[in-house]
DNA sequence: ACCTGAACACCGTTCAAGT
DNA sequence: ACCTGAACACCGTTCAAGT
């Protein structure tokens, strides 16, 4: 009973792994000892690691789609489209290289896209057209894809321990480059960046009703 | 001199390889075969299969950067930052599962982030602050990785054969979602849907010069 | 029904040895 | 300087066998 490997209990492994150790180390055969079983016994639950790898990406966009059905609708098309923007991006930023991995997921699941409906809805009802609603959320969905992608490579613990200090970077640019240079300095990090960034895409949007 | 393999010859065969047979396929040993050399010869040009993979994402960047370079400034900001956004998704497009793989690389070359100088001015020359016109280039970037790792998803052969005709899809989604499937059946694919939702983002930078 | 032990083909990488 | 042959540790997967 203890050892009652599960489905369910594999794929939380799995992403406690990949978390852990990254996606190179995401072995069927850690993932088996990690659970205190043989690499063979994984296959009886299922049937390859491809299947396993389906299986994770499942359970990221069921939390995605879990977290967004929770936002309210009642506050207006661009704080909801604000709201979907941040619910993914925690989602992405729950796993390690999650918005690579996980982005653009074949979708397997019709709930997925049901989910749409809503905010069809939403923007239809705000004065976008079909179209433009349907833009709209790949809009959005594109720029928290790649901000987010460039996000956690930043993050990413380097391989060669090469931090820049900002004089060591600038010597490193070389000369005639003030621009950049200015920029980097006053470049702030994290959840300011994506507000003001998607801000922009909102805006962008807004336009659109005029 | 027929078999005068060189860290060039070898970085062109794996990105051909990709494209060939996909990221599973692109195997050290299936790389020598292809080049008419043992395996462990490659081990001599290139410390290991990392920094072969490294090498592959700094020529692409090498061929965005240099594409980017040929692009006229004269035009305007936004025509500039289009014929970036253009140039960016195009240079994906040329590789397998390009966006995926190869956004996000480490900026391991000076060059790369040296190019960014002739756009701060276009951008600041136009009345942007420098730090929007930062978060311009960010947000244009992030949105082309976005767009184009869900192009190159949906372009990917299917697995399971699984091409959906409009009636099976609509059968597949169930009932009470009319806008999704109205939304569908009017979707484009490809530039056109590109070019639009490009659109959005630059009339999202438009609205702060105002 | 669920898991183990042993085995297979393949992988990245090393290294002595060849030219 | 450049490549081969043989080998090592590890990988995903299969399968007969155990309980």
């Amino acid at each position: 009973m203890a050892k009652g490997i599960t489905r369910e209990r594999i794929v939380a492994a799995a992403l406690d792994l990949l978390n852990d150790k990254g996606m190179d180390a995401l072995t069927v055969r850690a993932l088996a000892s990690r659970l205190g079983v043989g690499a063979p016994a994984l296959y009886w639950h299922v049937r390859n690691k491809q299947e396993l790898l389906d299986e994770m990406a499942t359970f990221v966009i069921r939390r995605v789609i879990e977290a967004l059905g929770k936002i309210d609708h009642g506050a207006g098309w661009r704080e909801g489209l604000a709201a979907y923007a941040r619910v993914l991006r925690a989602e992405y930023l729950r796993h390690r290289d999650g918005a690579r991995i996980f982005s653009g997921t074949r979708y397997v699941d019709p709930e997925v896209v049901r989910q749409k409906e809503s905010w069809l809805e939403l923007l239809t009802g705000a004065g976008f057209s079909l179209a433009e609603a349907d833009d709209a959320l790949d809009v959005i969905t594109a720029f928290v894809v790649g901000f987010v992608i460039e996000e956690q490579e930043r993050r990413r613990p380097d391989d060669d321990g090469d931090r820049y200090s900002a004089e060591e970077r600038d010597k490193w640019l070389g000369e005639g480059v003030e621009l950049v240079k200015a920029a980097f300095h006053l470049r702030d990090d994290g959840d300011q960046r994506f507000e003001r960034q998607l801000g922009v895409v909102l805006d962008g949007l807004e336009s659109r009703l005029r």
